[in-house]
DNA sequence: GTCGTTGCAAAGCCTTTGCAGGGAA
DNA sequence: TTCCCTGCAAAGGCTTTGCAACGAC
């Protein structure tokens, strides 16, 4: 990484403008709207390198797969909505670390899925007639 | 799932051993000591048939990919011990669902994945000459 | 002009599927 | 004998890699 390319920067575009974890397909989609030309193999590599640098970590959620988020945020968890399919960043951890596993283990790590509905999604089933009116 | 075969046997035979979540690579290493021939495919087969029939369920681990477990157990969560790369299941749940995500999200699922290292394995770490006496 | 990066295509994993032969009932 | 199930091999997704051409500096 030590030149720079318009096909990085886009990648990076698209993470600063969408502000979530995002998927290869997204990425790559959103990517091509700016370099046209843009390719997997492409998006892979740099990925691979922005999260090598500490600018991206990668997330191995147990629905979507990988997706990638910007780093810097403090501890938190992650949110999917499987209406609208997003990955929403969640502040805070309601896991209290102390009783978490019985006597022996040693707990280093965690991580904690949450998926249901979000609140724009859970507006748009509770209210669908405002979206026609 | 109409006929009762030895390669079904022998992978089910696997798990009531092990009594463990197990990845493929587990199952098919173990299930070859009962029937020699098994095959891939037919392991792959079977699981998805298990899982189907309610035997089994299937877990996507953030670090090692699909493994699967016995059904019949209460809510519960996993913990990954990174020096044995075995899963344990933890009976209860230190996720206290009212606080756990913000106004407006409708949480309707969890899981939680621990890691770090399992009581055998810190024995081991800890007092490493009683192994070599 | 260098040599890091890209695009393309091929190749690697893991998992699924098509098909003919084998075995349970 | 029937036809479900298995083994084998080929094919599907997702991701990585080899290589020649491109382009940042």
């Amino acid at each position: 990484m030590k030149r720079k390319t318009s096909q990085r920067e886009a990648i990076q575009e698209v993470f600063r403008q969408q502000n979530r974890p995002l998927g290869i397909e997204d990425i790559l989609a959103q990517g091509r709207a700016m370099v046209a030309s843009l390719n997997q193999a492409t998006v892979y590599r740099n990925l691979k390198a922005l999260v090598e640098k500490g600018w991206l970590s990668q997330i191995n959620h147990p629905s979507l797969g990988t997706v990638y988020e910007r780093t810097g945020m403090e501890h938190h968890h992650h949110f999917h909505c499987h209406s609208c399919n997003h990955l929403f960043c969640l502040s805070g951890c309601p896991v209290s670390a102390d009783r978490i596993a019985p006597e022996g283990f040693v707990v280093e790590e965690h991580e904690l899925f949450l998926s249901g509905i979000c609140p724009t999604c859970n507006a748009e089933q509770v209210l669908p007639e405002i979206k026609n009116s």
